[in-house]
DNA sequence: CCCGCCTGTAACCGATTTATAACCGCGTCG
DNA sequence: CGACGCGGTTATAAATCGGTTACAGGCGGG
């Protein structure tokens, strides 16, 4: 589990860093904005730790950025007195914020927690019901049929229905989940790969009975 | 999702409870701190809203009582910036601290990430005497009758009076909960929402035995 | 270098949802 | 009485939504 930690507070970086080190995390430092960008796009990290105030490029700027076209979970670090740039943050989509001063303790079990609800904990095979999701090699099952092959993207959506198995997942979070925070007129990239991912893996992709549509609402998975 | 509010800047506290109450809470308010302790026990709320100014019994005090059987969000205000304050609250067990002042928007993105964080983000299915709610995927159930899907403004309509169960809901609060501020010639709009979702919810639709006319004030969902 | 698969852009259809606009009945009040 | 406000009902138009297909650019593997 790789996790990208951006602060200018050299001391606070690096305590941050043995931290998650120390609890099984891969830990990689930024120093500023820019940095945190360039180290995201090549370390493809799990989860973004992002101070709001840096040099280069604030928190929230790079909050934006990397929500533009990914839905990694990101947690805000921000001293006391900037409220608005927290609540701004958190309307770009990041998922959790940090108040400074705080102990290694707690920004461990939100970062726990953060990864529990974002489904990230284990990698392993990941199954409810008849269907078993092998993420490694981008396969699914269905109750005894063969393996079925899926795309990075197909993968993505039914991991996140996997988590979330029985119950309605909103199509906003689906987006986020899968694509990012882009111009939000991905609905219909949402239909078709709701539709490709039927193809795969429905008896009969017309009358859907495990990726159901909750009409207005999302889409859920129906494990018996 | 019940909100127990206590300050006892009567201003602030009705805006705080307002702001609430629009985003689909259910606000209970209380003036002082002794009357936020019975309150709670009385009500159950699932978050709590502290001001730590109090007279009768201060906000740590009630903090420290409440957290003493419960283990509830509870959100500490101050018009101190004292750093003092944040410690005493946090080793009280508060989850989290605003100081005064704060923009609406801003304690709506705090409360929202308190309760995310505390893993209470969706309540499950919203429910009160025969009528439950089930917010994530728009359907709602009467009694033992079959689930009914909503659209995005019945659902809406019905949150705020199940919010608001046996009480009345005046048409203006309705008006700006579902559609926001418009031209408020909108009545038309809230008599036609009305209609449909008593089609889809009640036995006989022409004598109205759960979404009730409360006439020249509003609608009010009886439950018995 | 070509071919295949994956992804994004676009358009169309039918159904549902929402907005606009009437008409009806009932009570109040000048 | 008759105009008015208010709520309920119906009809109809406009917007949105979900499903589907077609197609082109990109990218990697043979």
């Amino acid at each position: 589990m790789k996790v990208l930690i951006a602060d200018d507070d050299r001391d606070l970086l690096d305590l941050i860093a043995f931290t998650l080190s120390q609890a099984g995390f891969l830990a990689v430092k930024a120093a500023d904005g820019s940095a945190a960008l360039a180290l995201f796009a090549s370390e493809g990290p799990d989860l973004v730790v992002l101070d709001i105030n840096m040099p280069g490029a604030s928190g929230f700027k790079v909050c934006e950025t990397i929500r533009a076209h990914s839905g990694v979970p990101i947690m805000m670090l921000t001293a006391r007195n900037e409220e608005e740039d927290l609540v701004r943050s958190l309307e770009l989509g990041a998922d959790d914020y940090l108040t400074k001063p705080f102990s290694p303790r707690t920004l461990l079990a939100r970062i726990k927690a953060l990864l529990r609800r974002a489904g990230m904990e284990n990698s392993g095979p990941l199954a409810s019901g008849r269907v078993r999701l092998n993420v490694e090699d981008h396969t699914v099952q269905i109750g005894t049929e063969a393996a079925v092959r899926l795309t990075k993207l197909e993968l993505r959506l039914l991991q996140m229905l996997l988590v979330n198995a029985g119950r309605t997942v909103g199509s906003d979070r689906l987006l986020v989940h899968i694509w990012g925070h882009r111009n939000s007129g991905d609905r219909q990239l949402l239909k078709q790969l709701v539709h490709r991912l039927r193809q795969k893996i429905e008896k009969d992709p017309s009358l859907p009975q495990i990726l159901q549509t909750a009409t207005g609402a999302g889409y859920k998975l129906v494990v018996e």
